[in-house]
DNA sequence: TAAATTAATGCAAAGGTTTGCGGTAATGTT
DNA sequence: AACATTACCGCAAACCTTTGCATTAATTTA
């Protein structure tokens, strides 16, 4: 274990203060060219390393992002995590990233250790049972801005970032019109998410509006095995000529239904999804999908979070649109 | 922006010395019940939390540990994630997530990040271009143990954990051999890939040992599409009846040949892979498969490097045991 | 009762860095 | 020659906590 080099070190082998040395790595114009040289050449033979924990206790501020989601596998964080990690890093920042397991003590033990750490900003998608919101504004009035992604709460108080969920249940909606879809099976989410509600509600508008003679079922499932069940149980009773999936999740229990009552896509069906693209991607043919990039809104969501911690505090929601990506199987 | 309490302010609202409060919130046996009391009391009411920095300058140790792996998304290191965040935050440490992207370059900037940071210890999956270990070294002779996983390179220096490539190899074909397959298209990655190697060399040797007459094809891969079009082509020339692929980027390519070929899981053809789970849950039947889990992978990793943290630091090759699971495809 | 022990608290240094301000010498200006 | 300016550099405080040692008062022991 050998001893760091610190600035000390540097000053005493060069017979210069401390001050010096600081200001010479950091090119302070006080500081004589030569100087500047001689103490860089030594720093780069010593190896020096600035010890960050000095630096944030000195300054009061990390370059770490706290990042609090429900939990990185599943269908779409790890593609957030993948994009933010990705913005963050080519701006110096690196990330915390802390699971809630959709738990709101964990959730507000996690933020807890972001205040410790003096997080620069923090990023959470909330947990399902996340009422109260005074924690996230005790953490904000301390002086760390939080944003909130992908689900976010109704407060007005927070800047958020999300998916353009209304924009993705119209393109959907219009995708089917435009393909000349009569018979369609929509499975959308469970009733109480936001994000189902918005969804929902485009497609059924645009429907009504453009092409109201179109033979809706709407369903709601909550997992891939209920999406499997339900879409199995529709087809038995009667032929559509399109399924619609509203996310990954649902997707997947679909096509199984699909597969299982060997139906031709897109011959004997249609298949649409909004997704994030690995899993239409895994269907032959594949499956066309109306984009929602878990890499977008990462890099989006950073951004925001930039603009908190520099200065200007965006409020509000903001939405990374959404485009469809054609298959060929509608 | 309200500013932190310190035990400085609590100190002196009690008119105490700062080192007494320090020792009270810690429980030190030789303060006073009723001074305890008291601190925790106001230490309550102000809101304290202590500051991570200045704890960490002072004992020069953090909670954090790195993570450097090529990239968060992708098939493995996302369920790799969770389950070492789940682990890692039941003994109090946070995760820093660093990707490198494949490049050495970023990997060994990321590896000083770390070092600034002081991390507590830090788990790495090599890029596939790393050949210089002296970053590693060096960062290990600074006194963070480095710990290797999944990607592992050749060197004993360093203890590594990964999955138990030579066991899944021989669980595969014993599979095989069992369910009386005899003639074979398995599909395997990159043959560079020390993962490939030592996967093919078990499959290959159990063969020869149980079912030498077995009528084996073999066929390499370097991705997705890769896979597809091999299987593709195999399939054109002659029947097989059972398809094996060494992880699920191969059989999300394969499975797309199989589907576009029409053939009927498991009456036609068999199929078994080795994977991580999801991906063989996506398809009607299931895909059975060797499960080597990402998660386990994930938790046994951090035993491991929390024990070279602690003092015993264990040398060699840890390897995560993988089981078959059946589904039906085979 | 004097000495020794125990209990409770305070002092001060250390950890590495940043930064406002003050100091010194050399150069430039009248 | 007296003064103002410039170019470099150092001092010391501050950030907040932990911890070995000293200090004081109270209690016990001989």
């Amino acid at each position: 274990m050998k001893s760091r080099s610190t600035l000390k070190h540097i000053a005493e082998h060069l017979h210069l203060s401390i001050s010096t040395v600081s200001r010479a790595l950091s090119d302070h114009p006080d500081i004589a060219l030569h100087t500047k040289q001689k103490v860089k050449e030594l720093a780069e033979l010593l190896e020096y390393e600035p010890n960050a924990f000095a630096i944030q206790l000195r300054t009061n501020a990390s370059k770490i992002i706290g990042v609090i989601v429900p939990e990185i596998s599943g269908y779409f964080y790890h593609s957030f995590i993948a994009g933010l990690e990705d913005e963050a890093r080519s701006w110096g920042f690196s990330l915390m990233i802390l699971q809630s397991g959709n738990d709101p003590e964990t959730e507000s033990a996690n933020l807890r250790l972001c205040r410790m750490n003096r997080a620069a900003g923090i990023l959470v998608a909330a947990s399902s049972g996340t009422t109260d919101l005074t924690p996230f504004e005790r953490t904000n009035a301390s002086g760390i801005p939080v944003v909130f992604f992908d689900k976010v709460p109704e407060s007005r108080q927070f800047p958020k970032v999300s998916m353009a969920d209304a924009e993705a249940g119209f393109l959907s909606a219009d995708t089917l019109i435009r393909k000349e879809r009569k018979k369609i099976l929509a499975i959308f989410g469970d009733h109480v998410l936001s994000i189902t509600k918005k969804r929902l509600k485009a497609f059924q508008g645009t429907f009504q509006r453009h092409a109201p003679d179109t033979k809706l079922t709407i369903r709601h499932a909550r997992s891939q095995q209920e999406a499997h069940q339900i879409t199995s149980e529709a087809l038995a009773i009667e032929p559509f000529d399109a399924v619609f999936a509203m996310s990954d999740e649902i997707l997947a229990g679909a096509m199984k239904a699909l597969q299982q009552h060997r139906l031709k896509i897109p011959q004997d069906i249609g298949v649409l999804a909004i997704s994030t693209g690995l899993i239409p991607s895994l269907y032959e043919p594949e499956i066309s999908y109306i984009e929602t990039s878990g890499e977008i809104l990462g890099k989006r969501s950073f951004e925001i979070l930039h603009k908190c911690m520099s200065k200007t505090a965006p409020k509000g929601e903001f939405l990374v649109p959404s485009t469809l990506i054609e298959k060929g199987s509608i």
